[in-house]
DNA sequence: GTTGTGTTCTGAACATGTTCAAAAAAAGCC
DNA sequence: GGCTTTTTTTGAACATGTTCAGAACACAAC
């Protein structure tokens, strides 16, 4: 049986050589024209023990998931910090995943064939990523808190969710985007985030409280 | 080589047997669990028989889809003319291609697995799927054309594109909802169908022009 | 009918993700 | 140190998508 943590140090070293391995073969060579012998050769080991940590290849991309999660969660705060202005903090957040997931573009649409299966425990909305979703949704609560931006306060628990879906979606629409320097996801997103920001100023006001609250309703009824 | 069009009537005739024999085991045990070798066995042909007529397992799936599209363009036309209402429109338009999916869940997963990647022959942005992806389209367009709503002037060209990609939204929805008969779906999509209506008709209204025009402008630099 | 040519089909071979029994190494215990 | 137990590692075996050289077949030309 897979174990979740290497019991020794020397264990440790070899899960991480044959995560390095891996990136650095998937970086290189692309997901698909990787093989595990490949890997395993790289970190030098055999075939087997590549299996021994990771259940499969899939599991591999994952890690490499896991590593920009990590590096986010360390330069988020500091982010966060130089500007309570809503619209640059959700420019900043959306802005750091992009950039990390554009290092590694074939490996992040590996990522994206996988997690598309909803039965895949690796999917984004399945409960054994619960964790890192809740992670990265509770760094836009963090954005919209001590931001200049009033939030009615029957949005506090929707919103920063609303927002990691439209981030999702920004993610989806760079997927497809060839343009060079991934120009009209920029475009998408500095076109979007404006009407975003100032549709959350909008929807403070007194007059707003009845559509706000038809459209909570309708997301509501349709996300529980 | 592999051809587009078989040659003879007995070509023809074990093609259709290879596409059935897929399918029904697809929808029986699933994507993946479905072996070349179960297909080609169940067709009463060689393994090597299924890639003369098909690149690769991912074909199949297409043909699949293909076979939805061409049931589509059957149904479309008298669904048009039951009502010039819009909101019944794109209704029946969306309903109809979410039950065609529904009926072979797995199997439509096993294709979106393949369309995210953008890289992918069968991805439903690429060029090999222009003539089913503008097929879809013009639905759309037929829907508004002779609808109870009057589009302006300077939508008409990007509005059934719009819309379109609303409905790549929804499937993309209905893919992770998992609530009984699809129901969360099913709210979304009436009350979002609502939403997209409503904000067609206002968009007609003389004091929108500005509006329209800048959203507008920003959907066409992020998609040219 | 024979020959030639293009089409359809076969099945063995190959590549690669994955499994697993067993060996090797390490850790724990006296 | 020697013994037992647990962890780690090995490499061969297996399953399945895919390829391919050639066999079988169909059909036209003569």
């Amino acid at each position: 049986m897979r174990r979740e943590k290497p019991a020794t140090a020397k264990a440790e070293e070899t899960r991480e050589r044959i995560v390095d391995a891996a990136l650095e073969l998937f970086r290189k060579e692309g997901f698909d024209e990787t093989t595990m012998r490949d890997i395993a050769a790289e970190a030098g080991v055999a075939t087997g023990a590549a299996y021994y940590y990771f259940g499969s290849k899939e599991e591999l991309v994952m890690a490499f998931y896991v590593r920009t999660a990590e590096e986010a969660r360390g330069l988020l705060p500091s982010i966060m910090e130089r500007s309570t202005d809503l619209r640059k903090r959700l420019h900043a957040i959306i802005d750091l995943r992009l950039s990390q997931f554009a290092k590694h573009r074939r490996l992040f649409i590996a990522l994206a064939r996988i997690g598309i299966d909803p039965a895949h425990p690796l999917s984004p909305f399945g409960k054994d990523t619960r964790s890192l979703r809740d992670e990265s949704i509770d760094a836009f609560r963090a954005a919209l808190q001590g931001s200049n931006v009033r939030i009615p306060k029957d949005l506090h628990d929707e919103l920063p969710t609303l927002l990691w879906l439209y981030m999702m979606g920004v993610i989806l629409f760079w997927i497809f985007d060839d343009s060079p320097g991934e120009a009209r996801t920029r475009t998408l997103l500095d076109g979007t985030l404006d009407l975003i920001v100032r549709l959350i100023q909008l929807s403070g006001l007194p007059l707003m409280g009845p559509v706000r609250r038809r459209l909570l309703r309708t997301i509501k009824a349709a996300t529980i």
